[in-house]
DNA sequence: AAACAACCCGGAGTGGACTCCGGGTCAAGC
DNA sequence: GCTTGACCCGGAGTCCACTCCGGGTTGTTT
């Protein structure tokens, strides 16, 4: 029998609160989740699967309204899958930017830290 | 003679709107800029050395109220040194979990991808 | 069976970080 | 000398991503 988890489960284990797992299905960015007859949510492994490909767009800074435009490419089925994976390959470098900017902006706090260290603590 | 830059240049050395630099100002984040008998601003290199670590901060996640409480401490003179100094190096270790948790899920991005060339298409 | 916690909903509210508005003031070019 | 464009201001508006509200159901626990 395939495993099931309670709202708070799922939430727990895609790091977003309930609240906002119930917004992102409201918003259409989360697939309708199965209910019980009394309408509680019943979420499956593929429902934290779908979570957790949000956490990670959202953690990379994606923006909701793409992640839309993203979600809605898959329910398109497999005429987009070209489509879909230029959009991954586009957001892939984007991160990698990302990261190559923290990394130099790192490099100048920690340079501003030595100046600290060595006592030249004067000007930003 | 010290260089100076128009409003303008100052916003795009510093890479930031000009509306957002008077705003920076408003609140408090940069230190009240040399202004003209007519009242117009007037920006000096200290000036972009300060926006330049703007930016750097602001880049790399800090909120502008934190920001605020670093400039604070800037303000309050040499007694501050240490405590200035252990904000920027909590603020280094945040970038730098930030950094490798980008990693973390640039790698995920990147396998799909490759699920995606290798045609194993379906599924989130 | 009473109490309690977890869940449901749509809609309103929040917080952060800008961005725009309208109306007024200069400085430079034609 | 007049138009144009950059600049000034405080206050209001916007956008995003949630988060909370109030009121109503369920299911479990004591």
């Amino acid at each position: 029998m395939p495993t099931t988890y309670s709202p708070q489960e799922a939430a727990e284990r895609s790091g977003f609160s309930p609240e906002t797992v119930r917004y992102y299905e409201r918003i259409g960015l989360l697939p309708p989740v199965r209910r019980t007859s009394s309408g509680r949510r019943v979420f499956e492994e593929l429902d934290l699967k779908w979570l957790a490909l949000l956490r990670c767009l959202r953690d990379t800074g994606m923006p909701i309204t793409e992640m839309q435009a993203f979600i809605d490419l898959m329910r398109d089925g497999a005429g987009t899958r070209q489509e879909r994976q230029e959009v991954l390959v586009a957001h892939a470098h984007r991160v990698q930017d990302q990261i190559e900017r923290l990394q130099l902006h790192l490099g100048q706090i920690n340079a501003k830290i030595d100046q600290y260290r060595r006592g030249k603590v004067w000007n930003p």
